[in-house]
DNA sequence: GTGGGTGCAAAGTGTTTGCAAGTGT
DNA sequence: ACACTTGCAAACACTTTGCACCCAC
């Protein structure tokens, strides 16, 4: 499903660009086109290198100065993995409610949505005196596959 | 209920120490009294000016050498809040499975748990073919008391 | 006595920023 | 033209580490 908004995305940042009074440059182009290109999650020095290949002339400040660019506008979020650097994902303008599981064996992410954890996360919110804004729930899981057949079909199992 | 197991919680810690054949020093002695005489987040910093309260001697060094230590034995846990450091939570010693909801008017931070959501987890973990082992939720919210009447009873409201 | 522990200061690592030159509108 | 942007390299902030001395067992 690789950046199957892509369009839309990019439009919807070049309003909120528009709307801070900010300009459209060929670095930023290139930034927004490698991120809206990728479903995966991916670091500030991952999206440097890959926009890079596309343009050497993109800097590293710039990555850094484009990525709270875009974690404003929404279309991307910032992710704490328990590294020591920043997860981006750009998987929020296509669902913008969805979780992550990461399997501590092979250090795969699955992104999953639950309806029922959504509700009761407003319902404990409310029961405490607050008004629900954003959440984060992070699942980490060792890998059934691995624990029977003694290897799974991702990375390092 | 500041630290209700904190007799416990030293001696779990000691026995942690033992069987990984690391010793008892004076400065451990301070950093651990330090850390179960509150149910309070803290981050290093903090801990080393606690610490250091007690006892002058105890450097940074040692407050970041012991906290990996502490983590490892399962009577602290590293938390991101978004921040650029991180928080040590101590109440997991008491409540295993709490989760965190952080206001973003005041930064308060509320515990609580939820059965349902627990329950939720491991069915969602097994429904993708993983055995949870552990999670971390975290609600951003704001304070409906704020709202109400403009301010609330904490921090910065 | 020996192997782990400590404080200090220097080194790391990911990220941010001041500055002079460049560029979109 | 003006204000926003850029690349570079230096600066930052938090955390880790090498080393010589120290101390718990």
């Amino acid at each position: 499903m690789a950046g199957i908004n892509r369009v839309a995305a990019k439009e919807k940042f070049l309003r909120f660009l528009e709307q801070k009074n900010l300009r459209m440059t060929s670095q930023r182009q290139v930034i927004i086109d490698t991120v809206f290109s990728t479903d995966q999650h991916f670091t500030a020095e991952q999206l440097l290198d890959w926009a890079r290949k596309q343009d050497q002339s993109v800097s590293r400040a710039t990555v850094y100065r484009t990525l709270p660019l875009l974690t404003e506008s929404g279309l991307v979020h910032e992710m704490d993995f328990g590294k020591d650097y920043k997860y981006y994902d750009p998987n929020y303008a296509d669902s913008p409610n969805h979780n992550h599981l990461i399997c501590q064996d092979c250090d795969r992410i699955v992104e999953f949505e639950s309806d029922k954890i959504d509700k009761l996360q407003d319902e404990i919110s409310q029961s405490l005196g607050f008004s629900l804004k954003a959440q984060q729930l992070r699942l980490t899981a060792s890998c059934d596959e691995l624990k029977r057949l003694g290897a799974c079909k991702n990375k390092a199992c």
